[in-house]
Formats: C-alpha cells, sequence, structure tokens
DNA sequence: CTTTAGATGTACCATTTGTTACAAAACGCA
DNA sequence: TGCGTTTTGTAACAAATGGTACATCTAAAG
C-alpha cells in the first residue's frame, strides 16, 4: 500500500502533506508494485504508459548496446519517479532497462489517471512541470557546452560563464579530474591545454582559483564555430 | 487582437477550434504585443514569466557569446512558441536573445494564467506536455549519439539504429555533407572513416545505401566507453 | 613534524580528426 | 549526348587529443 511519507518528498508530490496526498490517490486508480531485488522493472523499449515513482528500495537503468552489453549505469533512489519525460511525448518507450537493485515498491499511476491528478492539483501540476523543465534546460545546456570543439573552447566557456559580468576570478569546486569528466576528456589533456592557457597569458592558475587576465581573448575563442 | 485560426495550429492550442480557443482566453488574462521588425523582443537572461506564442511573422534567436558576438540562429516562425520549457523549471530565464525578423504579433500570456489553462483544459495540458516531453527525448537522444567519442562509433550507432533488427541494409537519405553534420565532423573526415569501415570489410558502400556486413562487430564498436 | 593518499604538472608517442586541395564519379538538365 | 554542378574518394600535412607513466606537490591524519 502507499507510503504517503515517502511520497510527500517525491519530486511528483512535493508540498503536499501525507493527507492530501491520501485523498489524491483515493480518487484514481493506482497500484503498488513489489519486485524481488535483482528482477527486471522494465526492459528498454517497452512502452511508458504508467509514471512510477520508487516508494522503496533502489533500481538501476542500464542502456544496453546492440551486442547487449551494458553500456550505462545510472542509479534512482527511493523517492524518485522513473523516466518523468517519457510519460508524455512522441518516442513513449523506456530508453533504459530498469532492474532492482534492492526489494523495491514501485507507486505506479496509469497516464491518464496522472492527466487527470494533474488537473486537480495545482501543486502536482506545477511539481511535475518543473521536474520536466529543468531536465531539458540541464539537457539543453549540456548540449551547448558539448558543441564547442576544442578543450580550450570549453574552458575558455566554463570560465566565462563562471566569472560573469564583473569578476576575473572563478573558484573551481571540482578537482581537475571531476572537471575533465565533465568536459568529456581525459584528466592530463585538460591540465596541459590549463598549462598552455597559462603560458599564452589567458589566465593565472593558483591553488583554488583561476584568474582570468585576458576576458577579451578568452571570449574570442569562442567565436569560431 | 488574437487570431484564433492561426492559433489553433500552434503546438499549445492544436486539437481546439477557433471557438474554443477565443473561450479560453475569455476567462484569462492575455495581451497581443506587436513588435517592429528588427526590433528587440527579449534580451538573453530575462526571466521567463510569459508563455509567448508567436502569431503573426517570424524572430530569429541568437545566442551571444560573453564579446557580444553573434553564436548561431535559430528561426522560428508563426504557430510556434518561445522557449517553452523555460516557462517552469529551475532557471527561468531565456536562453537567447530574441530579434524581430519581420513585424511580428506575439499572443502573451502570464505563467499563472496559462497554469490555470492548462488544468482547466485537458487538451492543452497534454499538447504542452508532449511539446516539452518530445523536445527532452530529442535532447536526450542528441546526447546519447555525441557521447560516441570516434567518428567510427557514430557510424555504428548510426547503422545500427537506422537498420533495426531484421535489415542489414540502410538507405542513406542524406549527402555525406548532411551526415557529417549531423554527426558534427568534417566530410572528408567521415568518408576517410567509411572507406576504413569498407576497407575493413565492416560494411559496403553503395550509391544510396549502405550494406552492414558484420553487425556483430559494428556492435563491438560501441562497447568501450 | 612525518606519513600517506590524492591531486597536479608534464613528457612521450599513438590515434584521431581537421584542413586543404584535387581528381574522379555521379547527377541533372539542356 | 554533352556540359556543368554536385557529390564523393583520397592524399598529405597539421593540430588536437588520448594513453601511459612518472615526478612533484598538497593536504589531511596521525
Amino acid at each position: 500500500m502507499p507510503n504517503y511519507d515517502i511520497l510527500a518528498k517525491s519530486p511528483v508530490f512535493r508540498g503536499l502533506n501525507s493527507d492530501q496526498i491520501n485523498e489524491c490517490l483515493k480518487s484514481i486508480h493506482i497500484q503498488v508494485k513489489s519486485f524481488r531485488k535483482d528482477s527486471l522493472i522494465v526492459h528498454a523499449g517497452e512502452k511508458v504508459n504508467h509514471l512510477l515513482i520508487i516508494q522503496k528500495g533502489s533500481v538501476r537503468g542500464e542502456m544496453l548496446d546492440y551486442s547487449g552489453k551494458v553500456l550505462k549505469i545510472e542509479d534512482i533512489e527511493s523517492p524518485r519517479a522513473l523516466a518523468g519525460a517519457f510519460l508524455f511525448g512522441k518516442t513513449n518507450a523506456y530508453p533504459v532497462t530498469v532492474t532492482a537493485n534492492t526489494d523495491v515498491e514501485l507507486l505506479s499511476i496509469p497516464r491518464n489517471e496522472f492527466l487527470q491528478l494533474l488537473q486537480k492539483e495545482k501543486t502536482i501540476l506545477l511539481n511535475y512541470l518543473n521536474d520536466i523543465s529543468t531536465r531539458t534546460q540541464f539537457l539543453s545546456n549540456k548540449l551547448h557546452f558539448l558543441s564547442f570543439r576544442t578543450i580550450k573552447g570549453k574552458i575558455a566557456h566554463y570560465l566565462l560563464q563562471k566569472s560573469g559580468n564583473n569578476s576575473n576570478t572563478v573558484e573551481l569546486n571540482h578537482t581537475q579530474q571531476q572537471l575533465a569528466e565533465l568536459f568529456g576528456v581525459t584528466r592530463p589533456s585538460l591540465s596541459r591545454v590549463l598549462g598552455e592557457m597559462q603560458r599564452e597569458g589567458l589566465i593565472t592558475l593558483e591553488r583554488k582559483n583561476i584568474i582570468i587576465l585576458e576576458k577579451q581573448m578568452l571570449s574570442h575563442l569562442l567565436d569560431k564555430d
């Protein structure tokens, strides 16, 4: 049966208390499904017809390649929802195969019932819109970022964005290793290019800071392409 | 004043007839704003507080770089909406500067009023969810695609996706130049790699078709990373 | 102050891709 | 068919990045 306290923390029901959620769910047709550890929950390519919210446990999403080998793994934990943006839209199929990491309980809401919920409860609607929109914005930014071909371009973009219009100092909250992963390049390559840019007089490297010396020059790196 | 016939074709109001749209808009507070050709409509970074639907004319979205130079341009034409996914979500600011290509009329709906509309009209809600979701899915796919480092990997992914499970022939609807742009690489590089893959016995190149010889080998190219 | 694990700088070479240029092939059209 | 345009194949070189290895530096723990 539904655990309203957990659901109250989920991205969809956030902002409602247990009683309100109880009230909402009473009027629509829902199911709670249980899965044993390591059992298959959804297969990649299956149609998405229900909103699935993880009420208990943890699952992993695995992208299978064409030879059946695992490509990427993302863990999704207890109060989150599965593939929110795939409930609507054209494709309408799970992009990943989902497997239970632990014993799992899922709250399953059919798409049409969920639609009713969205119309009835403004908070849920807003939550859901926020969730999808935020993801879209994130992907959009990521894509823009990856569109810079060279490492130098990515660094320039990153620094200019971080520094804003006034400051010339960027504080690094990440290690070079983390930055490299963010940029999709290897750590030594990143380090090398940072060194080059310092020798060229564009920036100065300090412990946890990077000081921008030639903002003008940096922005010109972004012109091409 | 609102042009209901045009709006009936917009992604948001699709499926409703002019009368129904008229009915919807009567109950909420909307504005129609006019802009002269080449005038500034929104500046990048401005808060998105209204859904803007282009009722007449065409606008361009320009991403300005840090030195003030134009980076990319996207044209948005008459029945479409501006920055739909940015009405909600965290960032909530226009990612582009929007300028009028022609004389333009925009239907402007405040976010809160639009929320009411979403709750009242199921069709509009569904339209809007479909729109955002489709964009999210598109971006998600694009990102997955770009995550393959090498040209060979991208080709392999492209061919396997296009061919499906049964067929071994992929019909090309694009020139190499178009494919290269899709992959984000130069045309000669693409051609070279295609040649290599043919010499390696993975594929056979024909005029408008590519025949997959070693599906197994192709999929193994996607394993790493 | 040492110790030690993690973070960083850097060097060397192999691969990959971009750039430019040109020739051959295919295509469309008069 | 013949001509001009577009598309494709390919070569030679430059530039960028990856992979690996190792030395140095830093910071936290003792």
